[in-house]
DNA sequence: TTATATTTGTGTAAATTATACACATATAAG
DNA sequence: CTTATATGTGTATAATTTACACAAATATAA
């Protein structure tokens, strides 16, 4: 069977970490061809042999070494024939999250191109690269409200406020602490540890760490899970 | 620049649609090649010279005829490498919704193997199309609850048992009719119009139009629908 | 014409959930 | 020991969701 079609298949991910109270996107610097020194989303084309999964997975490993929490596909672009001047490429996006302690990058891979930049802060991007992340970032806002993702986000163990913080700062909403505090503990997803955290000021606050079954179970269900800032 | 890749890209678009209160969903006999006789989904190869969209949008009129309600990508299926036996073959499926009153096929086009099939009564079906419509089935189900869809499944002018009837049978759910009701009312979604529909039996039914603005604005915002069947 | 079957249309009380809101506590630094 | 700073906690009110039953309007059959 023949078939007359010349498009060639990418994947990208759109790599989300949280640290110092502020989102942040993983991008590499092209080294060769028409976008030179552009910055770009972690992605590349997916070879013969390779799943979309595997594909995403290995740019991620080759690019910047970073091992991810949390993968889902995200959206395909390929209504926009141009939107590689050279060829026409369709790519699959994929949206990632990364637990803040991954967050630095390994200098000894080839990664010394990756670099985090914090969400209000992005380089101008390859491509449609720059609506690619404008979806991701809808879809982490949207997710975060209605899926306990936030704690891929977050190391095994957090303090409450960083928590808080992190549904402040993505949603860009404030917070009423009481109140956000009674839902999610209503969930069951997290448990107050006997340790405490290292804050400089104030009363210590205790560490907390999230329950994995009721997360996963969370995960699964929809409409199970539904965090509103006022 | 030269790219070794060999995947060949297709969507497929599972169409569904409501009447006689029960969920079908349109399906074709394939007519030549590895897979003739069998039934699939809607689809085929995307041109080079074309989107995503204009190539589900083309399949669509091309085999079925079909004008669709509700148009929206679904997910992109390229994780079975041996999806299609012949060769590599990622699929970018759709979701779409047909008025009930579109659904009865016109003879005239090439659609002659088009059919609608309940959706208890699927066929064995081409390749891994079981499964894209497992996906699509699910999503539907999610969607009804969270974004006013079910209105593009229905005539413009219905009775308000046929939405009720529509969301107990596609939500495989009992309902409380009042409290449906009230819930529906409350969005400013649908509207009395002065007609009765004809039914049979019993009290003389008032016939609804939904409110399209009211309908753009839900469809936008997420969040602000929401209907769960106890 | 009357009784029966069938579907439509409607309200209220109770339970649950969401919201608004303030101060005592524990520590570090000065 | 005073001050600054962040943590941890409860209650009253409002809003929403749930549970629940019967009269009204028609067609059909007796």
């Amino acid at each position: 069977m023949v078939i007359n079609q010349n498009i060639k298949i990418a994947v990208d991910a759109i790599v989300f970490g949280f640290a110092n109270n502020a989102l942040h996107v993983l991008l590499i610097k092209q080294k060769y061809g028409l976008i030179k020194n552009q910055w770009a989303l972690v992605g590349g084309f997916v070879k013969d042999d390779e799943t979309l999964y595997q594909a995403v997975n290995r740019e991620l490993e080759e690019e910047t070494g970073v091992k991810v929490n949390y993968l889902e596909q995200l959206y395909t672009f390929g209504d926009d024939i141009h939107r590689d001047p050279r060829l026409r490429v369709v790519t699959i996006a994929y949206f990632a999250l990364v637990n803040s302690t991954k967050l630095v990058l390994k200098a000894d891979t080839d990664a010394e191109d990756a670099k985090w930049f914090q969400i209000d802060q992005i380089p101008k991007l390859a491509f449609d690269h720059i609506s690619i992340l404008e979806c991701a970032k809808k879809r982490l806002q949207s997710k975060l409200t209605y899926q306990p993702i936030g704690f891929d986000l977050l190391p095994k163990e957090f303090l409450f406020s960083e928590l808080e913080n992190l549904y402040c700062i993505i949603l860009e909403k404030d917070i009423d602490r009481r109140n956000f505090r009674k839902k999610i503990m209503s969930y069951g997803i997290v448990e107050e540890t006997e340790k405490y955290g290292s804050n400089k000021n104030g009363r210590p606050a205790k560490l907390f760490k999230f329950n994995k079954m009721k997360y996963n179970k969370l995960l699964k269900d929809d409409f199970q899970f539904y965090i509103n800032l006022a």
